[in-house]
DNA sequence: TTTACTATACTATCCGGACGGTATATATTC
DNA sequence: GAATATATACCGTCCGGATAGTATAGTAAA
């Protein structure tokens, strides 16, 4: 298997159409185009669009969930280590983020059911988050704060210099150690 | 006038669609049926979809504003008066963050250039939050932390029991007057 | 009689998904 | 090893229904 499943690559187009193109434009003609596939090929693999759907979602959650696990693990130190990498990975804004955005957008719009494994995602970060050392409430509110940015940032509505931006993670991650 | 003017009640019907009935079914008819009028009458004030969503956007952005203002003066305490305003607002749900959200995902769906009012609103409140006396890093944190909790409704991802809510809340407030 | 509003009928386009095929690889049987 | 069968992966067309928007004729009130 030298290129990723072909599976994947569809899954990978669904949130690029998302993305570039907006909510109603995610096609089964566009998401077909994108990944280089006939419909037909695209309806063989997810057999309606809410199956593709549900396959963003189960996607990203997994790939957040391990990125996000991973990155705790990584860290030397272990108070506060799941709060410092859920911080960590939403301000660094990368693809992974953007793919999040388009699966929870699609999945409201076709069905908010298919946010189920998201809503798991949601609690288990929050059960580890309650429990590694830090006050509760304080790292839910850093949680809290943290989400904050990832609305601004879903919906583009404000436009924080990355100055700024750096500012808040910093005392964020600062508010962690006090 | 005895009763809102028929724009407004179309403006509230078509939240009402979204917010019942997801963005997909946000269709004309949907509208019209939901408002009790013709096809025609919705298409008589809006001429066309975005046109009607424009309007769901500017007509909640105005709301809103108004809401939090009004909130704010009222405060018999000067000093963070707005960010305890928008804490409030936030805090307790009512139909109009339900409106509030329908805006921004149909508009986010539609033309993410409808959302302009929305990105004016939230750089307004910012702007106050900072300047009433709290330290701004902290404002911006509690403000943050508001739009986390909007962020989990929104999406319905975080089932957050309301005595918990409630600790946040108050917790958040005190924080204002540290 | 103008303005504000409503209703009905219709058009053109788009989209999900069904469907009939094709190509290829692997087993199985004789 | 030739012939036959079966599964997997994929393609492109077609169709019915939904939907945005148009056209037009009407009503109520000021």
């Amino acid at each position: 298997m030298g290129r990723l499943s072909r599976k994947v690559e569809i899954l990978n187009a669904a949130s690029k159409v998302v993305s570039k193109r907006g909510i109603f434009n995610l096609t089964l003609d566009a998401v077909a185009e994108e990944a280089g596939i006939s419909k037909g090929g695209l309806l063989y693999h997810f057999p309606s669009k809410e199956a593709l759907v549900e396959g963003m979602v189960e996607h990203l959650a997994k790939n957040y969930r391990e990125k996000i696990a991973n990155n705790a693990e990584a860290d030397e130190n272990q108070r506060g280590s799941w709060i410092r990498s859920y911080v960590d990975v939403t301000f660094n804004q990368t693809y992974e983020n953007k793919d999040m955005n388009a699966g929870l957008l699609a999945a409201k719009a076709v069905n908010a059911d298919l946010l189920d494994p998201i809503r798991n995602l949601y609690e288990e970060w929050q059960e580890h988050i309650e429990n590694e050392g830090i006050d509760p409430m304080k790292a839910t509110i850093i949680r809290l704060a943290t989400d904050g940015i990832w609305l601004a940032e879903l919906f583009d509505i404000y436009h924080i210099e990355e100055k700024k931006k750096q500012e808040v993670y910093k005392v964020l991650l600062k508010l962690i150690d006090e």
